[in-house]
DNA sequence: TTGAAAGCGGTACCAT
DNA sequence: ATGGTACCGCTTTCAA
């Protein structure tokens, strides 16, 4: 059933019919109840293609996602972003194109969108410190936001991010206050914007207290769980062990649990590690809300908000307008789960 | 720069581009050429809508991902199933539209993507046993290939799945044969398919060694952390507490050990946890590839298999041709990581 | 071997 | 308030 075929049915011209379905103020109620009600009945669905030909626009928004040629693998909480900007999609009538890419071509595959005209704006994921590709971006005319923040952008560009380094002030100062005097760090790629904000944050923490910086504790890979585990593994084997590691993201967490377990060491009392992973501790939530799905809800929520920002700049012109940038503090949970986070008595 | 500017700039009719470009072989060789030149000189690519729309197929896939409205949480696992269907895609020139609708819209998002012609064909998603769905695409005329299977269903269809009951017997045979008599199974929901293919694998361990099916011992529920620790809770408070415990998927896992640490006890010696998602359990693999490491790895080579298996389908026409399948034998990889995962002594 | 022209299924301008 | 028609960018007969 096309418009054409509806239009002969209802007998009246496509273009009537295309206006009564479009809600175009110029066609009379009568006529627009029995144009939608023969569109229901006759299980009429405009053809995407042929609209997005016709006006220009794709109806569609791109999540362009690098994943390392190294290690192929995917933050699992991603999953959980495009789940909550799906919600924004399916309200606006977009569809959600995703495009998985070897980082190393991730230039090629942003020109291919916005030449083909595939999509009307990109979200864009994992943005280094001073990231390429927001001005590629720019260039090409392609409405985008970015999930996180660059620093070293001078132009503006729109942003949705979590207070990495208020929550990663927050989590070393928490097991600082508890008395422990060696924290490790586990953190994400160097290169990685939201890595440098949160080691900012961590070492604020330590500052402050009158601890020295000692770059020993301090990892920076790309968080897969043989770097949590081989690294968790080196610090507790090698001289001065960290009493505390805090660890930038789930999957070296569970590489990190892991080697403390080998070595017959109590979780949370012989050691203790707080994972976070974008705004939330890896603390425990008391009752209903357990840690890691705490986190996904929110990542998933931040989805929404990002999808609903660029569905929203796209709407107004998609150009050049006042960026956009929206900061999610950082929500700290606390509890005792694997056990009181205390530094064993030596 | 699309096919009339570029036609003209060539001094061809668009005729003649789009057939040098497209391989067709009534172009001579050096026009080929030429055209091929100018159109990377310029940076060309043809505009996805309209061809589609001209030619009928859409090139693009649809994943359909059903949430459940109560959790709204996707599995992790399946960013990795999507990172290798992208690969299989990516080389045959398709796109992937992602649509994660709540479960009970689900129908309608198969209607609609076969109506607006959005796709060319679908991955199914998390069957469950006589599973609707299937029919449906098949009275839709959309190809389409499950991702797991769906007992139940007479009619042929495509699918690929890993061998989840073997995977389950080999894995509580271990147990048992370590000398574990409580082993609590972690299952999925009743619905699913893979639950009720896990948990006849694990029925059929306990029966070859003549130790009674304790049902009290069996859950089944949607794959929440909340679920994995309240259930592993609830059966180490209760009388004649499991020893080990079989789980179903990481996230229910994570809950488990929580709430095993929680109690004091220690991870492979008082309790023992093993943790299967799709065809790997979760023993650890001695080296360089971590258990959930190779779970992902192994997900992300089904999603590359499945998306060829649909586009050699749709490639032959689609049509109702012998259904195509493939069983994946499921890997045990075992290692002692955290303990021994023998039954404590009494 | 090349080109002209008619679609694909819509939208939107210009009439009426 | 409704209809005719020229596109949108590409493919594909059919004719030359």
């Amino acid at each position: 059933m096309n418009l054409k075929e509806l239009s002969r049915r209802l007998g009246l011209s496509p273009t009537t019919v295309s206006r009564a379905l479009n809600g175009y103020p110029e066609v009379s109620e009568r006529t627009r109840r029995r144009v939608r009600e023969a569109a229901a009945a006759w299980n009429y669905r405009p053809n995407t293609r042929a609209k997005s030909l016709a006006t220009g626009r794709s109806l569609a928004i791109g999540h362009v996602l690098p994943v390392s040629t190294k290690h192929e693998l995917v933050n699992p909480i991603f999953a959980d972003f495009l789940a909550g900007a799906s919600e924004a999609y399916a309200t606006a009538g977009y569809d959600l194109f995703l495009s998985i890419v070897p980082d190393q071509d991730e230039e090629r595959a942003y020109r291919d969108l916005a030449r083909r005209g595939t999509v009307d704006g990109v979200i864009l994921h994992g943005p280094s410190v001073s990231d390429s590709r927001i001005g590629l971006l720019n260039t090409l005319g392609l409405p985008c936001v970015v999930h996180g923040r660059s620093s070293g952008i001078d132009e503006g560009y729109n942003w949705l991010d979590v207070n990495n380094r208020r929550a990663f002030f927050r989590a070393a100062a928490f097991l600082l206050d508890l008395g422990h005097r060696r924290v490790a760090l586990l953190n994400g790629g160097e290169a990685m914007d939201f890595a440098t904000r949160r080691r900012s944050g961590y070492e604020q923490a330590l500052q402050e207290r009158g601890i020295p910086v000692d770059p020993a504790l301090i990892a920076h890979d790309e968080m897969t769980e043989t770097y949590g585990h081989a690294t968790a593994g080196r610090l507790l084997d090698g001289p001065g062990p960290p009493t505390a590691f805090l660890v930038s993201s789930l999957i070296p967490a569970i590489g990190a649990r892991r080697a403390i377990e080998e070595r017959g060491l109590r979780m949370g009392r012989d050691v203790s590690v707080v994972t976070f992973d974008d705004d939330l501790s890896y603390f425990r939530n008391a009752g209903d809300a357990p840690p890691f799905t705490a986190v996904r809800s929110s990542v998933r929520a931040a989805g929404l908000m990002a999808a609903k920002m660029l569905l929203e700049i796209i709407a107004q012109g998609g150009g050049a307008g006042v960026p956009r940038s929206r900061l999610l503090e950082a929500e700290l949970v606390v509890g005792q789960s694997t056990g009181p986070f205390r530094p064993p008595v030596r």
